[in-house]
DNA sequence: AAGCCGTGGGG
DNA sequence: TCCCCAAGGCT
């Protein structure tokens, strides 16, 4: 519940701040114009969940050009929105963004509930995105804390307790400092603060137009808050690649499991991935192993993925689900990172031989 | 409910 | 180089 005072002028002074500062976004409506569309509000939130402004805009653009409506991204085939989606990473994400399309369309004729609830409701919108939405797209009144709401309330109110303890204090207080008009424009301006002002290190305090509002900008650090409970070492763990080449210039994709770590991609096959990963490759042959293993870094885990390559002819059948893929179209393939890095080592070695002969 | 889930950029 | 982290959601 809200309160006159302090609150208020926390408020007025970031509105004020936010009219003549906005940054301006593909997603965003131009200033002076009310049309917001639920679904660019939506498509962009679910987009921006983790991942930077600049991620996303290329893959905004090629989204909202290739499906303009949440009808034609319900009519999607399953491939080519994941294969659209490969590099931006998290891709439950995609998954679910498909998931909610076709629920919109199927169940509610094709518009968006414009509450909190009904929002809440969909596949891959959870509190953060479905108060967003309902506050951005339709005006409605909502608490839409992130990460950069809980940055700048942290600081606001000089909240010691440790993350993510302090989550619930953290959205009373942005529930408190969240007016009733005006919300989407407020959360929006909250966000667009933390991203380039109230950052997470070396806050820019001196041109923040919360700096009298603010209880951090006192202290001797204010980029000390929000504080945050130590996190865990990252495992480091090893695995094996193959890529399988046939004569003709195909090169054997697998199809990866709906569910885990890069679920529903296309990938190179391989064995799994941990301390002691078995070598062997899928059948015996004339193996190359190219030097040195790939390096990726995933969200809980580093990895060092070593690439064996061969050569087959037209008539071997690989095992497990996959496909033949023209080498010559691979970026259509819509590979995840790691397997960009893997199949860039493979094609290397391969211009470097060419180069010999 | 704590762990799982990508990737690229910046300090 | 290494570490941090970015408009979180799901189980």
């Amino acid at each position: 519940m809200r309160v006159e005072g302090r609150e208020s002028k926390i408020a007025s002074d970031l509105l004020a701040h936010y009219d003549v500062h906005a940054r301006r976004l593909p997603w965003r409506a131009p200033p002076g114009s009310n049309a917001t569309d639920p679904y660019r509000v939506w498509l962009s939130e679910v987009m921006l969940q983790q991942t930077t402004v600049a991620a996303v805009g290329p893959y905004f653009a090629k989204f909202t050009e290739r499906w303009p409506s949440v009808e034609a991204l319900a009519a999607a085939a399953d491939a080519d929105l994941m294969a659209a989606w490969a590099g931006l990473g998290y891709y439950a994400r995609a998954r679910n963004l498909l998931a909610c399309a076709r629920a919109v369309t199927s169940d509610h004729g094709g518009v968006f509930p414009d509450t909190e609830d009904g929002l809440r409701a969909l596949p891959g919108v959870g509190a953060y995105t479905a108060a967003a939405v309902a506050a951005i797209a339709f005006g409605r009144r909502a608490v839409v804390v992130d990460a950069n709401v809980e940055r700048v309330v942290a600081r606001l109110f000089a909240i010691t307790t440790p993350l993510p303890a302090a989550r619930p204090a953290i959205r009373e207080a942005a529930d408190r400092i969240t007016p009733d008009a005006r919300a989407g424009d407020f959360a929006q301006a909250m966000m667009d603060l933390g991203a380039t002002i109230c950052t997470s290190r070396n806050p820019a305090c001196g041109i923040c137009p919360l700096r009298a509002d603010c209880a951090a900008v006192l202290t001797a650090d204010p980029a000390a808050f929000p504080v945050k409970a130590a996190k865990k070492a990252k495992p480091h763990r090893l695995g094996h690649a193959f890529w399988i080449e046939r004569a003709d210039g195909h090169v054997w994709l697998a199809r990866r499991p709906d569910k885990g770590l890069l679920g529903g991609m296309r990938g190179l096959p391989g064995s799994a991935w941990n301390d002691v990963p078995d070598p062997t490759p899928p059948f015996a042959g004339a193996w190359q192993t190219l030097e040195p293993p790939v390096a990726h870094v995933f969200t809980h885990f580093s990895l060092a993925l070593t690439v064996h390559a061969i050569q087959v002819n037209q008539g071997h059948v690989p095992s497990g689900a996959g496909e033949w893929w023209p080498i010559d179209r691979l970026a259509e393939a819509g590979l995840p990172t790691l397997f960009v890095r893997a199949a860039e080592t493979a094609m290397k070695k391969e211009d470097v031989s060419d180069a010999r002969h």
